[in-house]
DNA sequence: GCAAGGTC
């Protein structure tokens, strides 16, 4: 144990720094048959001695170090980096990992930075060097897998420091700073002043757009209206055997076009079958996980939380029972052992006949890939240690990974489809269909879906007769309130924010007070209201993903030393200074319009809510709604057939319209409110 | 206290 001691304090050693335990684990043990594991306040680091030179290797947990200031006041740009152990609420377990390589990095002679080859992951190192060892003495190793070979060979192709991704990463925080707090201040400020409560109120590039996002979908589906279409179906019997089938026109757009097809229909009382398709279709199986497939998946099945997901991956992760879980990867590279880890799950019963056909089926194990790629981590795959005593959602979550993982190697699922054609009539084909599986391929190892929908027993020129026929309504779009994971992957398709963080952001929208649950999906508070239209006023660049993506190519300007981080910062510096004057210019009026929302007279009152009105009476809401529905009843009517007293009546009804719509054709109906 | 980004 002293050795360990010995070799600090002799020092002259090469300092290997990664980004998190596991990772520093695996270098030590490409480096070396025989690391030896030292231990410092309970956190592990590695000792390497070889020829004389010495090797040590440690590890961070994520970023050390944090953008903070003094000031409290704001605009604030006096910024600098702190360790966040010091700073930051929950991140005092860092400390020990702050005092260990600050004591490691007195003595070494050399720094390596060996954390994720990403923009971040160059910050972390790079802080970690500047700030506990020596800037002029640093160095940079690179990777994406942590197999033997890859870190052997990135041992031997050290290279300088990246300065053009540091600057990046680093330019990445002040901005995100810059916006942030800056923002979030001056909406916490100017509440204060209005109300004289101190709430905690934030804004900022990444949660800012998911706010508005839920706002606005919250917004159309309230006040969503269309006039109807019209499907027609029919039941169809053959012998005993029924089957039911639609009008290929449906749906129509006329109501008079369907009821003129279904009269025909009943004149003629029979069909013919005209025309039979069958066609395969070939499934390959799906791509490897990636996390949000596997938080969207893990919602879809189990009906977990992205969050929940998440946190639950990362615990076995840290059992070693699964890969990295923070990835954006659908690739699973061949130097993962696949075969080894498939032969050692097949000891679990419920995967044994499944890998036994890929081992047939699939001699040299090679999976299908995804698309979608990850600097610094490949996708999700479980390990091939066998779990003990797994239980409840985290073996779901377990049995989930596995499942996924073995399919990928598996053959394509393939499915007949039938469709059957039938007419009636001279002018009217009625049209059914069905599938079932012929083999089912991946679908026995991944088994979450179902499929099958009985194909009709039909052959050329049955005759078949109508039973009955029925006109349905049918709404093409009304739109869907988000839930967590549709909100999360709006944003993973919006390319805001990571892995890591999307599903955390959702949660402190939350925190907030700006959002809440309700059954039907996320709708925003009062609250988030009022902070939605306080940014869509004052602050809209953080009002959709555009700031992101200007970001981005200033980012990507800084890599290719087109630009200087201290050009971008400075203009940031002055938009938001220009941002935050005008905000403090106006500090009175907008304390009144979020103390309207948050405490609102009744003689204020939306007409038909307890929002405040803004237009006619009525609130954002219902005003919206009032002008859907002004501008599309005519077509309404005109499709229906209805007149304006019926169509009000049915439209006041119609649960597939929104809640707004309905409410404000009831006022209609009652004379409250008028058409515009 | 406030961002977004890492990871325990
Ligand atoms: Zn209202």
């Amino acid at each position: 144990m002293s050795l360990c001691k010995e070799v600090i304090e002799k020092g002259n050693y090469t300092l290997i720094i990664s980004e998190k335990p596991k990772a520093a684990k695996a270098i030590a043990e490409a480096l070396s048959y025989k690391p030896i594991s030292c231990k410092d306040n309970n956190i592990t680091y590695y000792v390497i001695n070889n020829n004389e030179k010495t090797t040590v290797i440690a590890s961070t947990a994520g970023h050390l170090f944090t953008l903070s200031t003094n000031s409290k006041d704001y605009p604030v740009f006096d910024y600098e980096w702190v360790p966040r152990w010091l700073v930051e609420k929950g991140a005092f377990h860092l400390k020990k990992y702050y005092y260990l390589l600050s004591k490691l990095s007195k003595r070494a002679s050399e720094y390596v930075n060996a954390c994720d080859y990403d923009i971040e992951g160059s910050v972390i190192g790079y802080m970690i060097i500047k700030l506990l060892g020596n800037e002029t003495k640093g160095k940079r190793m690179k990777f994406s897998t942590l197999t033997k070979e890859e870190l052997l060979n990135s041992f031997k192709k050290i290279g300088p420091f990246d300065y053009d991704m540091i600057e990046a990463g680093i330019c990445r925080h002040e901005l995100d700073w810059i916006w942030g707090i800056n923002t979030s201040r001056a909406l916490m400020h100017i509440y204060k002043q209005a109300s004289g409560k101190n709430i905690v109120l934030s804004s900022g590039r990444v949660q800012s757009p998911a706010l508005i996002e839920v706002f606005d979908r919250y917004i159309e589906e309230r006040s969503f209206f269309s006039p109807p279409k019209f499907q027609l179906t029919a039941v169809f019997s053959k012998d005993s055997y029924k089957f039911s089938s639609s009008h290929i026109s449906s749906p129509f757009e006329y109501k008079k076009d369907a009821e003129e097809a279904k009269k025909r229909a009943l004149n003629v009382k029979r069909g013919n079958v005209s025309d039979i398709k069958e066609e395969k279709e070939r499934i390959p199986p799906p791509p490897p996980f990636n996390l949000s497939d596997l938080q969207y998946e893990a919602s879809r099945i189990y009906g977990f939380s992205p969050s929940y997901t998440q946190k639950i991956a990362e615990d076995l992760y840290l059992d070693v029972l699964i890969s990295y879980p923070r990835t954006n990867s659908q690739k699973l590279p061949p130097s993962i052992p696949h075969k080894n880890i498939l032969e050692n799950l097949s000891v679990l019963k419920e995967y044994e006949k499944q890998i036994e056909e890929v081992k047939k089926r699939n001699p040299s194990y090679i999976p299908r890939q995804g698309r979608k790629e990850d600097p610094a981590h490949p996708a999700i795959y479980p390990t091939g240690k066998i779990p003990k005593d797994l239980k409840g959602d985290k073996l779901k979550l377990y049995d989930l990974i596995v499942r996924r993982y073995i399919s990928t190697f598996m053959d394509d699922l393939v499915l007949i489809k039938r469709r059957v054609k039938i007419n009636v009539g001279e002018r009217d084909v009625f049209e059914t269909n069905g599938t079932i599986i012929e083999s089912k391929g991946w679908l026995k190892a991944y088994k979450f879906y179902t499929i099958e929908k009985a194909i009709p027993s039909l052959k050329l020129n049955d005759i078949v007769s109508i039973e009955s026929i029925k006109i349905a309504s049918y709404y093409p779009s009304k739109p869907k309130l988000h839930t967590k994971t549709s909100l999360l992957k709006w944003m993973e398709s919006q390319n805001i924010g990571t892995e890591a963080t999307r599903a955390q952001i959702i949660e402190t929208l939350f925190k907030r007070g700006y959002l809440k649950s309700t059954s039907k999906g996320i709708i925003p508070t009062k609250l988030g209201i009022v902070v939605s239209l306080a940014l869509k006023k004052y602050v809209s660049e953080l009002t959709d993903v555009s700031l992101t993506r200007s970001f981005e190519v200033r980012l990507q300007e800084i890599r290719e030393n087109k630009k200087s981080r201290s050009d971008v910062v400075k203009e940031a510096r002055e938009v938001m200074s220009k941002i935050i004057s005008q905000m403090k210019a106006q500090n009175e009026k907008i304390g009144k319009e979020l103390m309207l929302y948050s405490n609102t007279p009744k003689d204020k009152r939306c007409i038909l809510c307890e929002l405040p009105g803004e237009v006619n009476g009525l609130c954002i809401i219902h005003y919206s709604a009032l002008k859907k529905l002004s501008e599309g009843l005519e077509e309404w009517m005109k499709k229906t057939g209805e007149d304006k007293e019926t169509s009000i009546s049915k439209i006041e009804k119609n649960k597939s319209l929104g809640q707004a719509v309905r409410e404000v054709a009831s006022a209609i109906k009652n004379k409250t409110i008028i058409l515009i």
